[in-house]
DNA sequence: ACCTGAACACCGTTCAAGT
DNA sequence: ACCTGAACACCGTTCAAGT
């Protein structure tokens, strides 16, 4: 009823209750519990046992409080991964974007590999991206650059959200699959090379899927010189590479 | 102990256990469950109240059945979650690929498009996709297409995989933002853009945000002719063209 | 102002029991 | 062979109570 949310919908984001922040210790000096500390237990936990994981429980616990304790800080939940998201979204160096002369394609590389250095040490985190705003301080900084920087590359401003789309949404897929990917590989105790042969090894035996697997398998074994990782690193820089590529030759036709 | 899995981890994918599809009904004519059955109930329940209200407890009552019905024919929620993932995958029309002569950036057009159609006809999948594997018996025609197309384009064989990341990555990474934001306005019982109009206001109420936020604000009002849902139809079929061209690009230098 | 404890309405799943 | 009921170990969150 105090914030500016409508009706019975619950609120659609933290960032627009009153307060910037949203509950803050009053005093300087420390009782047991604040938002930064709550936050910052939140993150360990998210990276070091997954989204699945994480409760309000095993949080307060975490911090040697009970259940309760944490909601004198935050709302609900959802607000607390919001404004941990938004954290974790000020974690990214952004490029300074200010001046005319730098190369775009440049930049916005940078960009997206920024953007992805951060979303593959913290997978949890492209969970998170769909199901909240995302309009946070530090999100929106690093949206605004992203903007300025494809202003620069000459595409039709009606083209603007189409181009950036292309690249962000590739970065967000790409990362996601590689989170998930990477969390199964932990709860199994196995490196990514050999979740990925026990897997292929798995599929071989089932005979139905031989004949529909070989293409894919075949594919996967002709790098096989390069580990997992560094076969996707290089998926990566291709398709970066590509897209932005098509960001050219769009511009051009 | 049945099956291939390894030790004490969980079972990888419910397509590596032993029978084609898990559990049936071993008799012709009907008692009152049977796979097929629950398997449509689940999709009717996840398109009407989308995954995060989808509950094993939910679907009996759905069912008309014991919460504990449904277990005698799924071992458990994410076997389920699993084989319906498949089944949706298989709604998908997979384009002809055999012929030599079809034009691969068209073949490829087509089978991005027929993946978002799938998508976004159900918001849910997104959020199972990188969750469980997706090597059910449509999901790998449906690949075994993609591999068959890109490979006709004539792009070096250790980028094929980066190319297909191009494209498939950003198709899943724009239906999940759109997905998710319409489920957003459906919770909140709004159209896209009521809702998008409502966030916008709502936004600009907090002084802070005015400067940060003009220029995406700008960008969006100066497409206000078309809908959002135009608008969002048009930047997904720019940035398609945006990585096709990349591919051919990339594969011309 | 800050934290606790009991309670409510949910989960997925196990297991012994019914028909 | 198929379905049920009670129970276990969890959730997020409310609310009255403590200090």
């Amino acid at each position: 009823m105090a914030s500016t949310s409508r009706a019975d919908t619950p609120q659609a984001s933290v960032w627009l209750s009153r307060k910037p922040v949203p509950k803050r210790k009053g005093d300087a000096e420390g009782g047991a519990l604040d938002l930064e500390r709550i936050v910052a237990a939140t993150v360990r936990l998210l990276d070091a046992e997954g989204l699945a994981k994480f409760s309000m429980r095993r949080l307060a616990a975490e911090l040697g409080v009970t259940a309760m304790s944490v909601y004198w800080y935050v709302d609900t939940k959802d607000d607390l991964l919001e404004i941990v998201l938004d954290g974790i979204n000020g974690t990214m160096v952004v490029p300074d974007v200010s001046q005319e002369d730098g190369d775009w394609r440049e930049q916005l590389r940078l960009l997206a590999v920024e953007y992805r250095k951060m979303l593959s040490s913290h997978t949890w985190v492209t969970q998170l991206l769909g199901r909240y705003l995302n309009i946070g301080p530090s999100s929106m900084a690093y949206t605004n650059a992203c903007l300025a920087v494809i202003r620069r590359s000459g595409v039709g401003e009606e083209r603007i959200t189409g181009a950036l789309s292309a690249v962000f949404q590739f970065v967000y897929g790409f990362c996601t699959a590689e989170g998930l990917f990477m969390e199964r590989c932990n709860a199994a105790g196995l490196t990514e090379d050999e979740y990925f042969k026990l897997l292929m090894s798995e599929v071989s035996e089932r005979y139905d899927y031989e004949e529909s697997f070989k293409e894919a398998v075949d594919l996967m074994e002709s790098q096989s010189a390069l580990t997992r990782e560094e076969r996707r690193e290089q998926d990566f820089g291709y398709a970066l590479d590509t897209v932005i590529a098509g960001i050219e030759a769009m511009r051009d036709r």
